[in-house]
DNA sequence: GATTTTACTGCAACCGTTTGCGGAATTGTT
DNA sequence: AACAATTCCGCAAACGGTTGCAGTAAAATC
């Protein structure tokens, strides 16, 4: 079977399509006799707009295009979430395109998006993107770009992140004013600039001030194992820079039975999941996909509403106690 | 800037667009000297269809249509990254769309897919849709759907499921094989088809072998309170046929100071993630999201390819021994 | 009753592509 | 040299809508 379209009830009705068009839209030039009888039979006949028509004729999208290395994460997944959510609210729809990290599937993603003729991407870069042309054109076309979570470092761009350094100060500072003695710090893959932020803000925050020992562990197994180990020497707390190196931490916590706070104290940076599946709860400093993703929407919308003001927002961090310190 | 057109291309050139067209395309017709001026200026002008203007034209679009209650969980998030990776191979996008387990936004969800005129959609029902009419119309309009995990009680339809009662069985074997005495089984909310199959397939392979307390838990927080309240009765092993539950059942574990597997065996039901994030790790029957996401895109190619037998599809469940039975 | 206003509706161009068909120019065949 | 076959390309309609403009009929005004 096929669609009905604007043709269709013309035809049956004994109107032109222009008069369909217009009916359906309300428009003050049609009479209310004629809007009620194509209404009832475009309801009928279960009418609905061929978007790729509008889409070409009026040469306005509603779609945004989200680009981001992995679904499958507890931090991408919330931000797309929120993104959804607040792209259905405002008559948008999402497509979402994953890069797998790859920078070549990352191109190829954005060429589907300039065919779609989105009106914006989202974009959150693969840790290999070097070549920034792409996004360029975009911006050329008039297509907004907001970058989120991993930017790029140039500057003349829309960014949207969470707040590395404060939230590697806001733990910090928590756990000094504990009065503890001795630290194990993980951190993420080296490579990363999210990494060397937390990591220069960690430690300078804790500088003379504690005694530090600070790893890079690339996943969470790693993190396991660097835990192990450094646990025979004894620190008294773990701060973990992220949800993969929290739950390498746990993993090692568990397996030498030792008992949090007391034993050990573990304070985290997160989107907030994970710390609330152990007991007791871990601390941890939010960084919420879900309020990054309101965020870099809004900023999307400006961008949509003419505006050329190019804004770095960055969401503020917040301490969650749980009962790990 | 606009967008460079054939029209463009074709005034530079001073060809028509319709060998334009034909020259992109490598159709027979052009000589190789035009189909190499062409492709230079197209590549030179950066040129990229519009999928809009295609669509329209071919009456073909290359989008599925996916509607998920929420994202952000451990299994849909790989269901869909599985289903996003399948249709970029085959050069498909994806619309994703969340229902937030509200059957009036999934209506409103699949009016949107109608209106993309997707070429398909793969789609997990909320807990109290009903109403099955707009599924029908889809299909009248050789538009294919593909249910997935939560599916209608209908026949006629197309589904793809982890296999509940296969599952439950081999958790409850497994259970039954380390001799165990007494058996506190946690499951879902009790209005899901999913925690009926597999309420009723544990609660046949344990009956009168073992004792049993089965429980209903509608979060992690309810399982949680369950558990710590039962644990009193010094159950040997605790059953959870998901995640939530499984989560719930740790943190009153851990609370309880019990050891895993001494003090008390765990076995759940899991796409795998959580339990992988305790030590020991947890023993699983795998409900994989990625595997499912496979199947439901190979049906889904199925029907597109012509094929019209209805299938109802369940991936095979296999168990995850971690330490922890 | 003639004229102006108002209320409706239709015409036709356009968005960017695809594609069947026909035509001109070139080449090959006797 | 006349004709047939090839090669290469353009015309024009179509996909399903939107929208400026013009036109007609009815209502209002004088």
């Amino acid at each position: 079977m096929n669609n009905t379209t604007l043709k269709k009830i013309s035809e049956a009705l004994g109107l032109s399509i222009s008069t369909i068009s217009r009916a359906l839209k309300n428009h003050p030039d049609i009479s209310e006799k004629t809007k009620q009888r194509v209404t009832e039979l475009a309801n009928a006949l279960d009418y609905e707009p061929n978007t790729n028509a509008i889409q070409l004729r009026t040469n306005k999208s509603n779609l945004f295009g989200l680009i981001v290395p992995t679904i499958s994460n507890f931090f991408y997944d919330s931000f797309i979430a929120s993104v959804e959510e607040e792209s259905r609210r405002n008559n948008y729809s999402l497509m979402i395109l994953q890069s797998g990290d790859d920078p070549t599937i990352e191109l190829e993603n954005l060429r589907l998006c300039r065919q779609s003729r989105v009106s914006g991407v989202f974009v959150c870069i693969s840790s290999q993107t070097t070549n920034m042309d792409p996004f360029f054109k975009l911006k050329a076309l008039d297509i907004p770009v907001i970058f989120f979570d991993k930017v790029p470092e140039i500057n003349n761009c829309n960014k949207v992140c969470v707040g590395d350094t404060a939230s590697a100060i806001i733990a910090a500072n928590t756990i000094l004013e504990k009065k503890k003695k001795k630290i194990l710090a993980l951190f993420g893959n080296s490579q990363l600039s999210i990494t060397k932020k937390r990591k220069d803000a960690f430690t300078k925050a804790t500088d003379k001030k504690i005694k530090l020992l600070s790893h890079y562990a690339n996943n969470s197994f790693e993190a396991e194992e660097i835990t192990t180990k450094i646990l025979k020497e004894k620190p008294d707390t773990i701060f973990c820079m992220s949800d993969e190196t929290l739950i390498g931490a746990m993993k090692a916590i568990q397996k030498a039975k030792l008992k949090i706070p007391d034993d050990i104290a573990v304070i985290a940076i997160s989107n907030g999941y994970i710390p609330k599946l152990y007991y007791p709860e871990i601390t941890y400093v939010e960084t919420s996909g879900y309020k990054l993703g309101k965020l870099a929407f809004s900023s999307m919308m400006a961008c949509i509403g003419g505006s050329t003001f190019i804004q770095e927002l960055t969401i503020e961090s917040l301490l969650v106690e749980g009962g790990s310190i």
